[in-house]
Order: structure tokens, then C-alpha cells, then sequence
DNA sequence: CGACATGATTCTAT
DNA sequence: ATAGAATCATGTCG
């Protein structure tokens, strides 16, 4: 209201006319009606005060003839004067804008999952998942692997392709927006500074939905992870060979069964298994075994083992052992099971 | 299909 | 913090 009386007086001024002619409509009317070629921006005011009240049609007719109006240019330029004063009023209010922490809590998740980020999957991991499939163990777990990096996949492929569809939306209405600013802004001053800050709050409106595609996706990442890295739901049995190896080892060590790192790194090399499931291997069996001697619950196979532990000193070569499902029929060895006479 | 085997995880006592 | 026990959940075999 107070720029409208700013922009009156501005007005005034250009075009010679008294401050009480403008303010009083009847005089401007009277004006009017008696001709008089300097009441022309007096009828000018009152048809932009009038457009709103008009149809679409009617006001765009309007606009247009406004446009042409010989007076037009000289009362831009006032509104442009006056719009400079008071753009330096707003200036100071906008500007910062922090990141939102919780988009950059998922955005760290989705690159730490590669889900976003550099796409490393592609090539290798499909060269993983075919080698996998040719000639992969069933119980290496590098099935599993496979498949959960395909469904990550797929889960990184809508991401993209809705981020994508995201980015297309917000870019074409921050567009639209900004052309129907531009045009205009040849009918009112709207600075570039404006329009910038037009698309900032755009922006801030639209990211709420990246967020939202963000939350979901990181939902689904979860998801995903909780089905198929969960060993336990996808638990597989070693191969025959692993269980020789790690037996071996057991009963080679069971005055002192716990490894050094590098020890477990060499058995969970031999076995093709991962370190962890050596540890924890050893924690079943070991506790398994103390626990189980006479209970129906057999942990390691010390028949088997003996038997292996006893061939391969010989052989050095275990794989010719009677099967690790050798017949517990015989019974355990009692309580003097181990090699070394403990226990 | 049910019982047992077994790898993984969680709980507990030290 | 850690070892060991208990428990869980799935695999395997008859």
C-alpha cells in the first residue's frame, strides 16, 4: 500500500500532475471526461487498479493495450526506481541456505551403499555375478552376493531414473516460473536478484520430495540388506573340504583353538570362506564339541577328524579320510578325544 | 515332512 | 572385554 502511494507521487512528479488531482478519482474522471491529454496516466491508474476485478481474457486485452500505451515506458521506469529502493530492503533477509542435514544423512547412506555416487557396480560386478553363477561354490555365499547386488541394482536404477524424473519436474517448472517472471517483468521490474531467489524457494519446495525419494530409497536399501546380508536366514553349509581343513585345524589345536588373525586368514583362505566365519566356526565348534560329548548334539566329527588328522600325517593328503559323515554309531573316542592326550 | 546337523547370533558369566 | 553357552534359523537327509 505504501509503495502505491510511493509509486503515485513518483508518478506525479513525471507527469506534472498535483498530488490532490491524483488522489481524488472523481477529479481524475472529470479530467478525463473533459479531455485533457495529461489525464491519461490517471486512467492508466485506474485500469491497472481495475484489471484484477476483470476476466482472463478482458485483462489480457488490457495488458496488451497498457502495453502499447505511449506512457508505459516512463511509468516503468518509476516502478523500476521504486522497486530498486525497496529490493534493497528484502536483500538482507534470504541468502543462507544451509544444507539440510537429514538430505545429507542420506545422501552419505545412498553413497555409502553406491547407491548414488560413481557407478562402480556396472561391468565388474555383473563379470562377478557370471563368474559366480559358472563355476562359484553353492557355498561360498557368492550366489547371495550376486543377487543382492543385482536387486541393488535395480533399486540404484529407479533411483536414478526417478531422481532423473525429479530433476526434469523441478527444472521445467523452475523454467516456467522463470519465463513467466521474464515476460513479466517487461510489465513490472522484477530484477535477475528476484528471480534467482523465485527459483531458491522453488528449490527448497521441491526438495522435500528429493528427500522423500531419498528416505524411500534408503528404506528399500535396508530392506534389501536385512534379507540378504543376514547370514543367518541365508546360512549355507561348507563344503566338505572347508569342514576337512577347519576339523583339522581344531583338533591340531585344541589346547590353544584360537588363531592369530593371520592364522585365520590362512584357513579362511584354504576353505574359500570368509575370516569371520572361521571365528565363528570355532566358536560353534569349539563350544559345540565341550558341550556335546554324550549329548545328541555332535559338533565336529572327531572320529572323522582323527581318522583325517592320522591320514594326512601320512598322506599329507586328508581328502582320501573316511567322510566327514562317517558313522557315529562307533561313538566318540570317550573322553580322551584329543590328539595331544588333553582333556 | 520331521529330525537332526550346523553356521550365525545373542546372551551370560567371568 | 572375552570365552563359552544358549538359541536361532536354515540346510540336509532318510
Amino acid at each position: 500500500m505504501e509503495d502505491q502511494a510511493r509509486m503515485m507521487s513518483g508518478l506525479v512528479g513525471l507527469s506534472g500532475l498535483s498530488q490532490a488531482d491524483v488522489g481524488d478519482h472523481d477529479a481524475v474522471r472529470k479530467q478525463h471526461s473533459l479531455g485533457q491529454p495529461q489525464q491519461d496516466i490517471g486512467d492508466i491508474l485506474q485500469q491497472i487498479m481495475a484489471i484484477t476485478d476483470e476476466s482472463l481474457d478482458e485483462a489480457q486485452a488490457r495488458k496488451h493495450a497498457l502495453n502499447c500505451h505511449r506512457m508505459k515506458p516512463a511509468l516503468f521506469s518509476v516502478l523500476c526506481e521504486i522497486k530498486e529502493k525497496t529490493v534493497l530492503s528484502i536483500r538482507g533477509i534470504q541468502d543462507e541456505d544451509p544444507p539440510d542435514p537429514q538430505i545429507m544423512r542420506l545422501d552419505n547412506m545412498l553413497l555409502a551403499e553406491g547407491v548414488s555416487g560413481p557407478e562402480k557396480g556396472g561391468a565388474s560386478a555383473a563379470a562377478a555375478a557370471a563368474a559366480a553363477a559358472a563355476g562359484g561354490s553353492p557355498n561360498d555365499g557368492s550366489i547371495e552376493h550376486s543377487d543382492y547386488r543385482a536387486k541393488l541394482a535395480q533399486i540404484r536404477q529407479i533411483y536414478h531414473s526417478e531422481l532423473e524424473k525429479y530433476e526434469q519436474a523441478c527444472s521445467e517448472f523452475t523454467n516456467h516460473v522463470m519465463n513467466l517472471l521474464r515476460e513479466q517483468s517487461r510489465t513490472r521490474p522484477i530484477s535477475p536478484k528476484e528471480i534467482e531467489r523465485m527459483v531458491g524457494i522453488i528449490h527448497r519446495k521441491f526438495s522435500s520430495i528429493q528427500m522423500q525419494l531419498k528416505q524411500s530409497t534408503c528404506e528399500a536399501v535396508m530392506i534389501l540388506r536385512s534379507r540378504f546380508l543376514d547370514a543367518r536366514r541365508k546360512r549355507r553349509n561348507f563344503n566338505k573340504q572347508a569342514t576337512e581343513v577347519l576339523n583339522e585345524y581344531f583338533y591340531s589345536h585344541l589346547s590353544n583353538p584360537y588363531p592369530s588373525e593371520e592364522a585365520k586368514e590362512e584357513l579362511a583362505k584354504k576353505c574359500a570362506i570368509t575370516v569371520s566365519q572361521v571365528s565363528n566356526w570355532l566358536v560353534t565348534s569349539g563350544s559345540g564339541t565341550r558341550r556335546t560329548l554324550g549329548s545328541s548334539r555332535k559338533r565336529p566329527n572327531l572320529y572323522a577328524v582323527k581318522t583325517a588328522v592320522d591320514a594326512a600325517s601320512v598322506s599329507s593328503q586328508a581328502s582320501q579320510a573316511n567322510s566327514p559323515a562317517t558313522p557315529n554309531s562307533g561313538g566318540y573316542p570317550a573322553p580322551c578325544y584329543t590328539p595331544d592326550g588333553r582333556l
